[in-house]
DNA sequence: ATGAAAGCGCTAACAC
DNA sequence: GTGTTAGCGCTTTCAT
């Protein structure tokens, strides 16, 4: 491994000073145009690449960023790394992965993790970033965080999120709009603020519609399959089922499609089943669920940018953003046949 | 934020010198044991934590270590993860996490990646711990390298596996003494090493059990969901179909599973199905899969712990370890019924 | 608009 | 067994 070439290298390649080079690097103003380019060229003929300690060191920034989780869903997890880690990528920053256990949650633990690395700021996903404790723990140490699809508090600091309330009434009113007289809902985890705002939707084109709340159309389920499965089961048990069942997210709706099954149903011919999330597992399943897809990647990214552009405090950043998401029609739904 | 305690905090408080504190921390020899204890004990007090940036300045390691991954799964990235992220901080060190596009790979993008974090090692999972370049490009910058479940070329450096064949071989014989006479096997992606060490430990046991090895009852799938699901489609609608089938995999698994049931065979009753892997959907799926368990965060945490031994040269490491599997037996599978 | 000098907190190399 | 000193590569502060 040669050495790498340092701040110095370049300034004597391009003939100034190290603060001239640390300012043209930084973006920094009051360079002549012609120096800044001179710099550039040798920088890049170098291969220079600022070294991260050295800035961390002597700067009060770290240029790193924690990305803070306790989510069940591993694959949600895992695509809200992808886009957080291209965007960091893109703006020299570092990732710094880690993984809370929310239920052995207490104060110390969490400000050893937050010492351990002295992150710029904090991406928090659901359900983590409803947690009171971890939130007061990052805002008492001060530290820059941005929320990704927070329950609600919204004005408690900077968020990215979708409208999960807005997207749940459009798949609601799709399946209505299909000849469906009777959706039923089978709803999240009750501590889980998503649940809510997809309930409220699917009230939301109830509503719309001229249609009347039927409560025992709504299960209470908990995100997890079992859950969905359960929920269907008993919706489908009811004297006159329901011809479709939207699901507050696609592990429930897999239940859903479990509980058909066994009852001998067919799906789409007797029952349209929708989920909400488009993970994975939507679509290896049989019949390939219909569903919300949210544009997690996007939202990881959008919360990397909030996130550096507040720690460097670099002009003034809109703290919040609301992405849309898109409706994923797949072959679980079906217009109301005669059958159904 | 309240300013850190710092190495010349711990040692005034402990009265003595700087670099006494660091041997401490550093655990090396040549401090008297009263010495040592009263340096923990201010270090303890000041809640003193030793900065990686000056560490990494100052010295040649990095206290870093980089997990690159190509992982479609996502499942068995985050496992991976976990298991890594565990270990590490249990050895004071840092995990970047560093996503490969291996369509995309060339020795360029390779370079500027491991230039980015000089790390002090590097972890690999499958496929890419097989990737020549990958490798190549690793070696060439002469960094420590684990690769975890490699293919083959075990000799060219620290590994950390499970003995795929041997499971496989386990789970065969079990399936054949529950009284299946036929069972069938669907292969994994021909350029993965794990697919053909699973095939060879299917046709041990065979052997072992004095059974021949029936070519037609071996379908070449890919690893895939779909694939899964035709091959499963072509072995049971053969003349004398299986009564049991081993997938490489578990989404194959699953293929085989939707295939059944398209077929209008019960599973376990009319045919038994087993996978490999034990995949998060593997529970979820109905009949949930029996299937093959991999210590995937333990083969995580062994590769951490072999990388930092040999980043820091303490002593001599095991460079390579073989993890134990285990049978995970469900409802996909049952004794050989009359009906089957 | 540019530069000189002083550290940031630690490890390395060598004293004692 | 313990301490001293000199940097690591950068940012900061203050000159010019």
């Amino acid at each position: 491994l040669t050495k790498r070439a340092t701040i110095t290298d370049v300034a004597s390649k391009a003939g100034v000073s190290i603060k001239t080079v640390s300012r043209v690097i930084n973006r920094e103003p009051n360079v002549r145009d012609s120096v800044r380019e001179r710099v550039l060229a040798a920088a890049d003929e170098l291969g220079y690449a600022p070294s991260l300690s050295a800035r961390a060191l002597a700067g009060t920034r770290s240029y790193v960023l924690a990305l803070m989780f306790d989510n069940p869903s591993l694959a949600y997890v895992a695509e809200i790394q992808l886009g957080a880690l291209q965007r960091c990528r893109e703006l020299g920053y570092h990732l710094i992965v880690d993984p809370i256990d929310s239920a052995a949650l207490d104060r110390e633990s969490l400000e050893a993790a937050l010492a351990a690395a002295r992150p710029d700021g904090i991406i928090l996903t659901p359900p983590l970033c409803d947690n009171a404790l971890a939130l007061e723990a990052i805002e008492a140490a001060g530290l820059v965080h941005v929320r990704i699809a927070p329950s609600g508090d919204l004005a408690r600091g900077p968020y990215v999120r979708t409208d999960d309330r807005a997207a749940a009434k459009e798949m609601t009113l799709k399946l209505i709009d299909m000849g469906h007289e009777t959706v039923a809902f089978v709803r999240g985890h009750r501590a889980h603020g998503a649940a809510a705002a997809r309930f409220d939707g699917y009230a939301d084109a109830l509503k719309a519609r001229g249609l009347k709340l039927d409560k025992t159309l709504v299960a209470q389920g908990d995100f997890g399959f079992d859950s969905g499965a359960a929920c269907g089961e008993a919706l489908l048990k009811r004297p006159k089922p329901p011809t479709a069942i939207f699901a507050a997210n696609d592990d429930m709706a897999r239940g859903v499609l479990a509980a058909a099954e066994r009852l001998g149903l067919a799906v789409p011919e007797d029952l349209s089943v929708a989920g909400f999330d488009d993970t994975p597992a939507a679509r290896t399943v049989w019949p390939p669920l219909t569903t919300v897809r949210q544009p997690i990647r996007d939202l990881a990214a959008a919360a990397v940018e909030i996130a550096v552009a507040l720690a460097s405090q670099s002009g003034d950043v809109e703290p919040s953003r609301t992405l849309d998401t898109e409706i994923v029609m797949r072959a679980s739904t079906a217009p109301r046949s005669s059958r159904g």
